[in-house]
DNA sequence: CGAAACTTTGAGACCCTTCAATTACCGTGG
DNA sequence: CCACGGTAATTGAAGGGTCTCAAAGTTTCG
């Protein structure tokens, strides 16, 4: 699940000396349907949260940075699946140390629960780009997604100059299979946003942000977070 | 936010007792942004919760039924707005009520993020739909995913044929809002399911499942609830 | 350096949307 | 109980955005 990472995940000490495994892109850290016996977290590189239909359609559902925790789930099994996009470092910890830890500490387990809110608004605002917004829209957002991703992982102020170079380690595939769009509406659309001049493409995995503005006015949103989360419209019962 | 509500939901003793509000259609329960000091259970009726973004489109996450409970936030502050489709009854708790009933019993805390994980598979499945079904597609797992939540909320057997009728207290705008389509979209998706026989319209309200299988084949699901969780293909690396 | 894979761009098709008109529903009042 | 008016739902026709199919260009990596 996506996930964001700021400071107080207290939790995330469970993972300290834990073992941890190299991933190079393309590698499956956990598969659909697989016991959900350990839980995980990332130490380095970019990991894709993704759900498949039975005909082979895939719903990306986020992306996972350093510091972000993968193991959320009801059941004993997991309905999503987890890979790489980057090479990348994975601690994981089984399930139960992670349950104990939570069980003592009422910090701990406060900010789980805290993070868990975090995901839930994350797949809140994709439901409302996928269900809501046009591509081109659908992509703005997706740079400040991922501006706004890289910033919780690197704890860099907000205005940050290296904030507006991105690297995008994922295929334009995988970025549609997020979207809800296809490869080729997505490089239309990255096309599309060079021409207005927000952004600049430096090669076909990294852009530069040219209009932040642009792009958020654009978007809808002032930063990716919180979208129309403080105060909204809303129908008028007349 | 949606919300499924299996037997053992012990956290909801909390609203023995409690003072219940009634609600007419189109009632707001929460606006968003409003202070998130008080919790919610829907006793009887139907709720629609949605997040709105700021030029005014609408994106609904999922409708509420009895036994559904309503407060799920991370922050002080509501993101989304609830609001009553039918004639409703809801009863009201303070939160703080709510977090000293988890703290002092792991049983009901347990039962909580059970709740809340299951709040996010749903989420989860919405975002499937939005991003990768047809208009189709996304009333047919519509269909179903009413008729699962109607099931839970009665806990009638799965089998049983009163679950073939099914009532739709909210307007084609609100189920458009849902499945990311136009009102007009909903309109002639609906009279194509019954041209396909699968449904029948009784008035615009209601509605007859004629052909659940054939249902479930254009949803891609078995049930409405869990598709693809239990093991799915994904993609291999060559 | 060269080949394979990925990305970009183009042209045409299709699905959903938009705009518009008709029909059905529903609450109100006679 | 029926007539009426207003709102919601359905249906039709035309338009637009995204998708599909195809080809050219670029990047990556052995």
């Amino acid at each position: 699940m996506p996930n964001d990472a700021p400071a107080g995940d207290i939790f995330l000490d469970v993972f300290d000396q834990a073992p941890q495994r190299v991933l190079a892109p393309g590698d499956a850290l956990v598969h659909a349907g697989e016991s959900a016996s350990d839980v995980f977290n990332i130490v380095s590189g970019m990991l894709m949260v993704s759900r498949f239909g039975r005909d082979g359609r895939r719903q990306v559902l986020g992306f996972l940075f350093p510091n972000n925790f993968v193991g959320l789930t009801a059941t004993e099994k997991y309905f999503f699946t987890v890979e790489a996009v980057a090479p990348s470092i994975v601690a994981s910890r089984n399930r139960d140390l992670l349950t104990e830890r939570l069980a003592s500490d009422p910090a701990a387990e406060q900010a789980f629960v805290s993070m868990v809110f975090r995901v839930m608004e994350n797949l809140v605002d994709l439901a409302y780009s996928l269900g809501q917004r046009t591509a081109r829209e659908r992509l703005a957002v997706f740079v400040l997604y991922l501006r706004h991703r890289y910033r919780l992982s690197t704890h860099v102020p907000d205005d940050d100059e290296q904030l507006l170079t991105l690297e995008l380690p994922m295929s334009r595939t995988d970025i549609a299979d997020f979207l809800g769009l296809k490869k080729e509406t997505v490089s239309r659309s990255f096309s599309q946003l060079e021409a207005a001049q927000m952004i600049e493409r430096i090669g076909s995995h990294r852009l530069r942000i040219l209009d932040i503005a642009g792009l958020r006015e654009l978007a809808g949103v002032d930063d990716f977070a919180s979208p129309a989360r403080l105060e909204s419209p809303h129908v008028a019962k007349p």
